[in-house]
RNA sequence: GCGCCCGUAGCUCAGUUGGAUAGAGCGUCGGACUUCGAAUCCGCAGGUCGCACGUUCGAAUCGUGUCGGGCGUACCA
């Protein structure tokens, strides 16, 4: 049980015998919070519950706080004591005994402080990039890896049984045309003029494809027909393609546990099971020839298509089939990370998990917003159309995985956000990354300093926090206390940039520590007093440990030295 | 036209899901290293939280309207 948990349970307590004394009518209570003031004053902890309460029991709640205050135990081990305070808060101050002792606990747990069991090991999906196999990864879908790597890691580091997913989208009329483009562009290699219309795949790293085939097949599609040679081209593009981007998000140190072909769900006939099973239930009806799905029965504009006139399904049928794989695989929430032009394909997908018979919300929509790229201020020209992009791979080339990632996670996914190559690239405090890293480094450093003047690291029966009394020491003391429940918070909300927000701050304060001893040299880590060093190492390679583990979660290395 | 996202300091962005006196970084200016890493720290300045109503003990946060920016509005994926 967390800090948290456990000032929660006091007060849940204190309303139950509250409401047994007949001070308080109602037996229901209404969801409170705790949080952390932001002024010193007004505690470690305060609540609102008093507030809410006063509407349902017609009592104001400058009257209703003293009642529960005086439920909660004080000066004992945990809480030192309680305020009522402004509107009607409840200020919680707690010992400095119960702080030290949570604080000690931190370092003994090691790499695994911040874990949890909030997720009670239940079945999460977790789907993100998914770019279509029909050219490289762009810096969009660099966002979108590092917010999903780094949600899973967070949703698995509270106990959930994550499963990181990418969908291929290798069928349909994308592929075709992907498999016209290099074709084409074989055939001009071969010196054929042959037309290459404004819809086919401009890039330059189709001619590079056709190249390869020319180099390892030889001119032998250029007798076979059209039709004929097409799949050959298809496959052999996608083969590529996908191969490249596995890469790329190998080196950003992006990991999935499945990777999901479309094409497998019309092999094994998902398509058809998805269609059967709203035609079963009478969600579909035939008009103009196409099959409909009444999907305004559950929330969207209009009904959709999903096989066409031409008895091909649409894209949204494989869709519809993928999601419905997804439930019967047993997740109980499937997340989907989605760019954020995909957004009007929200209702429709809900509608369908719907038509399932399962409750809308068991699919959440992450949508990331596009990644404004500059150089020097000045946006850099991007079009897919036209094939002009800046790659994944030269940016992480240029800046590097760490910063690129660190970057995308300092700002929520749904703001838009402007990536500057030439900020990102400065090793400076322009750059958030370093900052932290920086911090890291330096308690190492610390750390290896005091091992040579004599003073390890210590054992914990062989340390004395209390000797730990500086504002700047409880702070941190305070600060370091707070890590799971932010990691919660995380994955509650599903936003991994708090992350690197406290880290921010964390870190911040760590620094602000550190000069002091610049400042004064009894305020040091290592000075003249054995033991003091020693409690001070102790708190030093507690924020290390920390930071590495926020760091681990965002997928960002750690360095001991830089 | 309709729908979704975003409007917070000169710039880039946070803001603990409705809390108490709205915060960082950058940029400007000024300061701090003979001792654990100056990739650091300290100080000054900077605000009608786009605007207007409303909801209540309390609003940057929720609702309605409005203005501005982005995206979407397929038998493409």
């Amino acid at each position: 049980m967390n800090i948290k948990e456990t000032i929660k349970q006091l007060i849940e307590d204190a309303l139950d015998n509250c409401a047994q004394s007949g001070f308080l009518s109602e037996k229901q209570f209404p969801p409170f919070t705790i949080e952390t003031p932001k002024m010193k004053d007004h505690g470690d902890y305060a609540t609102n519950v008093a507030m809410l309460m006063a509407p349902l029991e017609k009592k104001s709640p400058r009257k209703i706080a003293p009642a529960i205050i005086e439920q909660i135990p004080q000066n004992d081990d945990i809480v030192e004591k309680l305020e009522v305070a402004g509107p009607g808060f409840i200020n919680f101050f707690l010992s400095q005994s119960y702080w030290l002792k949570a604080f000690k606990d931190i370092s003994l747990q090691g790499d695994t402080y911040g874990r949890s069991h909030v997720g009670q090991g239940e079945k999460i999906n977790i789907e993100y990039v998914s770019a279509n196999p029909t050219g490289p990864l762009h810096i969009g879908h660099g966002r979108g890896a590092a917010v999903g790597d780094a949600l899973a890691n967070i949703l698995k580091a509270v106990g959930y049984d994550v499963s990181r997913e990418y969908y291929i989208n290798d069928a349909g009329n994308q592929m075709e045309l992907l498999g016209k483009s290099v074709y084409a562009r074989y055939l001009q290699l071969l010196g054929k003029d042959v037309a290459f219309p404004s819809d086919f795949y401009q890039g330059e790293y189709i001619k590079e494809i056709a190249q390869h085939i020319l180099s390892q097949h030889g001119n032998q599609y250029e007798k076979t027909s059209e039709s004929e040679s097409l799949p050959f081209f298809t496959s052999f593009a996608v083969d590529s393609i996908l191969r490249g981007i596995q890469k790329d998000l190998k080196d950003f140190g992006i990991h999935f546990d499945t990777w999901f072909s479309e094409k497998t769900l019309h092999k094994e006939k998902t398509v058809d099971r998805a269609i059967e099973e709203l035609k079963r239930k009478d969600y579909t009806y035939q008009n103009e020839g196409h099959l409909w799905f009444k999907s305004t029965l559950f929330g969207d504009d209009k009904d959709r298509v999903v096989i066409r006139d031409n008895g091909v399904p649409t894209y949204f049928a494989s869709d519809c089939a993928y999601h419905l794989n997804k439930l019967e695989r047993g997740f109980k929430r499937v997340i989907n990370i989605w760019g954020a032009d995909h957004h009007g394909y929200i209702p429709r997908i809900k509608a369908v998990i719907e038509a399932f018979g399962k409750n809308r919300d068991v699919i959440e929509v992450l949508l990331v917003q596009f990644v404004n790229l500059l150089r020097d201020g000045t946006p850099v020209a991007m079009s897919t159309r036209s094939g002009t992009f800046v790659t994944l791979r030269e940016v992480i080339n240029e800046v590097g995985k760490d910063a690129v990632k660190y970057t995308f996670l300092t700002r929520r996914s749904d703001a838009h956000l402007d990536f500057d190559l030439e900020v990102a690239k400065k090793q400076s405090d322009e750059n958030p990354v370093y900052y932290v890293q920086y911090a890291h480094a330096r308690i190492c450093n610390i750390i290896k300093f005091a091992e040579e003047q004599g003073i390890p690291l210590p054992q914990s029966d062989d340390v004395d926090l209390e000797l730990l009394s500086l504002p700047e020491e409880m702070n941190l003391i305070k600060q370091l206390s707070s890590y799971p429940e932010m990691i919660e918070s995380c994955a509650l909300s599903l936003e991994p940039h708090r992350v690197t927000i406290y880290l921010n701050e964390l870190v911040s304060n760590f620094h602000r520590y550190y000069h002091l001893g610049k400042l004064e040299g009894k305020h040091r880590v290592v000075n003249e007093d054995v033991e003091l060093s020693k409690s001070r190492l102790w708190l030093s390679n507690t924020i290390r440990i920390v930071i590495k583990n926020a760091l681990a979660l965002l997928g960002v290395s750690a360095p001991e030295k830089m």
